[in-house]
DNA sequence: CGCCTTTGACCTGCGC
DNA sequence: GCGCAGGTCAAAGGCG
């Protein structure tokens, strides 16, 4: 299956860091290829008398990257929403094809959490009906809650972090860490803490392929809106809007989605400077 | 002082 | 029933 069918992911944004200086600066194509020229340009752009002119065209680039910005997040909630009804038919499809197969299934026993995970996320999105029995329900009304929901997020890491730290810009705390037979790096148990009554649990581990690769599993739904949203009203504790993974690849059972963030310079600043005020996983 | 991470102990499910 | 492995708890210590 090709996604990119699916969705048309050029977003054919006007991104160029540089503008302000290249609106005052005829020499664009030597500078790449010249820093002194660059830094001639630049003191020159500082010792322009005009500041105040200068000050109105960083303003207006400021309003312009904002304006992307809400453009970028107008995008990606209409993606979400197409990609999400699009899964829900897919579901919906499954479920019915398997129907039989759920009535008249072999399995006597679930695997455990780790066979829900192979066969790619089935209970995803608050389809978990298809994955658990009526008998394993009531005889675990624990896990009702737990299994509602799991999705994977692969974050690529720095090469030298050791960190098993995926910002999702969820509030998370850390509750344990294991070593498991299959995989020698630690896996890491969060759970959300953004809300004491959110059930959201995360496991966090390096891919025993890539080990630049974190894999984050999510498990359940949270009780709560995202704090980046809760940031853009008034809270303190969240991300600021905008703000994600360098660059994470979302996978459900869907095709995966892969957000690379890292080329906005000027927003990856602001990011920086939340993340160190507030210290969200 | 509150929140977080660390880490060993304990609990629980599953296979044999 | 037993052993193994994954998951969770909770005390201790660190940090801002």
């Amino acid at each position: 299956m090709d996604s990119s069918s699916w969705v048309d992911t050029s977003l054919d944004l006007n991104i160029n860091p540089l503008r302000v200086i290249k609106s005052d600066a005829p020499v664009d194509a030597e500078r790449f290829g010249m820093p002194r020229k660059m830094k001639t340009t630049f003191l020159d752009f500082q010792t322009k008398p005009s500041a105040k002119e200068e000050t109105g065209a960083l303003e207006e680039e400021l309003n312009r990257v904002s304006e992307e910005n809400r453009k970028l997040t107008e995008m990606l909630t209409v993606m979400c929403e197409n990609y999400n009804a699009l899964r829900n038919q897919l579901m919906d499809c499954m479920s019915r094809n398997g129907e039989r197969e759920l009535l008249h299934g072999p399995s006597k026993k679930r695997k455990s959490a780790g066979s829900i995970n192979n066969d790619n996320n089935i209970a995803v999105n608050g389809n978990s009906e298809s994955s658990s029995t009526d008998e394993e329900l009531s005889k675990k009304p624990r896990e009702e809650v737990i299994k509602a929901k799991i999705s994977r997020a692969y974050v690529r890491t720095e090469a030298g972090d050791t960190s098993l730290i995926v910002k999702d810009g969820y509030q998370w705390r850390k509750y344990g860490q294991k070593v498991t037979r299959d995989n020698p790096s630690p896996r890491a148990y969060f759970k959300c803490s953004f809300a004491p009554s959110c059930p959201v649990k995360k496991k966090v581990q390096r891919s025993i392929d890539d080990q630049s690769v974190l894999v984050a599993t999510y498990e359940g739904e949270h009780n709560h809106p995202h704090p980046s949203m809760d940031a853009a009203s008034g809270s303190s504790r969240g991300l600021p809007p905008g703000s994600a993974p360098c660059s994470a690849s979302l996978v459900s059972s869907g095709p995966a989605i892969t957000l690379d963030l890292t080329k906005s310079k000027s927003s990856n600043d602001d990011a920086k400077r939340f993340e160190t005020k507030n210290r969200c996983t």
